[in-house]
DNA sequence: TCCTTTCTGTTGCATATCCCACATACTCAG
DNA sequence: CTGAGTATGTGGGATATGCAACAGAAAGGA
């Protein structure tokens, strides 16, 4: 149960009061847990809908041979569910796991859609919210398909560097992972990530320190 | 504007009275318009989130190079919009193009998400329609996200046709386009794909007649 | 503090992928 | 039917990418 100061910032129960907030709850047999990190968050086993109040996870594939691939990043704000995500296409599993502390709000998908009987008002605000959600998370995956459909690495890189620079405004941001993880949401060998980086960076395209970096132009 | 009979099968309007339909098109300011084939629909320059509730549609990227590039099949359902793709993160342009002859329902973001005054009950339900179409897209984002985050042509080939034969619940299953688009799709090179594809089906993994698929297990 | 783990940076080598080029089959409009 | 345009199928050669392996830097826990 978050505190009337938590709620202020929740993206899901945004301009909702906090009886209200308390109604709602029970009304959805809503359930709010939190995690420490590395914890299992969800196994896409239950029909319920996942909302990070607070802290940061990972969508993650963990294919038949064991490796896992990061799929998406979760901040707050971030939702994942069995109905957002492939119904497992394949012999791979899907897991979200915690990476910094989480609160988690877990909602039957089934109660969002149906219409409620008493048709509250909070139902209706509560539906709009999650509209909100939704929309934030096809953006993003629209973003991420747009810098995995590029044929090189080079070009995945400055799909993905131009995506950043224009999120903030400014020609120079910081990664929200590391390099590493990078590699993997690109979709490429790291060791080949890094071998481009130094090229891009030899001839001027980017300059970095750490994990901040500037674009050029 | 939809005949009583199209209104039962539209997915934005599911489950909306024929008279409540009328209303909601004048109270949203929602305009409703019907494209020939290779037709522009939509530019990504108005805030409008567009539905496909007939025929069928692209989302291309055009880069600097005048290239085009498949980012979205919209079918029945599918929807669009500058506030759901990408705000055009680089200097190409996006067009929404139509395929097969097309309605398509405008309607503006903000009318959406704001709550309306006198709190109707068609607002409400458009809304949770709205959430399911959402819901749909992120599914299918989802989907191409996970082809598209495999490392090799063989993986990405693999992982669409076992999506494909979940999908239809049946091993054989026709594409939805033609190889050359699947290339686009699977962001690879078109003759690197039909030597994969070549070799998949001389190891037996698939049988195919032109688009028409089978795999093998 | 030390110790363990992860991240970063780099290289050689094998090869999967890209690019170009060509030939045939197909589709559709006139 | 005929031609234009597009889709399919194949191959050779160049190279970008993946893989394995290593070492130092940085981060985090005990």
């Amino acid at each position: 149960m978050l505190s009337e100061l938590e709620l202020e910032k929740s993206p899901l129960f945004h301009d909702i009061s906090y009886q209200d907030y308390r109604e709602i709850l029970s009304c959805f047999q809503a359930v709010q847990r939190s995690f420490r990190a590395d914890e299992l968050i969800y196994d896409f086993s239950s029909d319920a809908v996942g909302v990070v109040e607070r802290g940061q996870a990972s969508l993650i594939r963990i294919d038949e041979e064991g490796v896992a691939t990061v799929l998406e990043d979760l901040g707050v704000g971030g939702v994942f569910g069995k109905t957002l995500a492939f119904a497992g296409s394949t012999g791979d599993s899907l897991e979200v796991v915690c990476r910094h502390p989480c609160d988690v709000v877990f909602i039957d998908y089934a109660h969002i859609l149906s219409r409620c009987g008493n048709a509250c008002r909070r139902h209706s605000i509560l539906v709009q919210n999650m509209l909100q959600l939704m929309a934030d998370k096809a953006q993003a995956l629209s973003r991420r398909v747009d810098v995995l459909s590029r044929r090189s690495i080079r070009e995945k890189l400055m799909c993905y560097f131009r995506q950043l620079s224009q999120q903030t405004g400014s020609r120079t941001f910081t990664l929200p992972f590391s390099l590493s993880t990078l590699a993997d949401y690109i979709a490429t060998d790291r060791s080949a990530m890094m071998r481009e980086l130094k090229r891009l960076r030899e001839e001027g395209s980017v300059r970095s320190d750490g994990r901040q970096f500037t674009i050029r132009q």
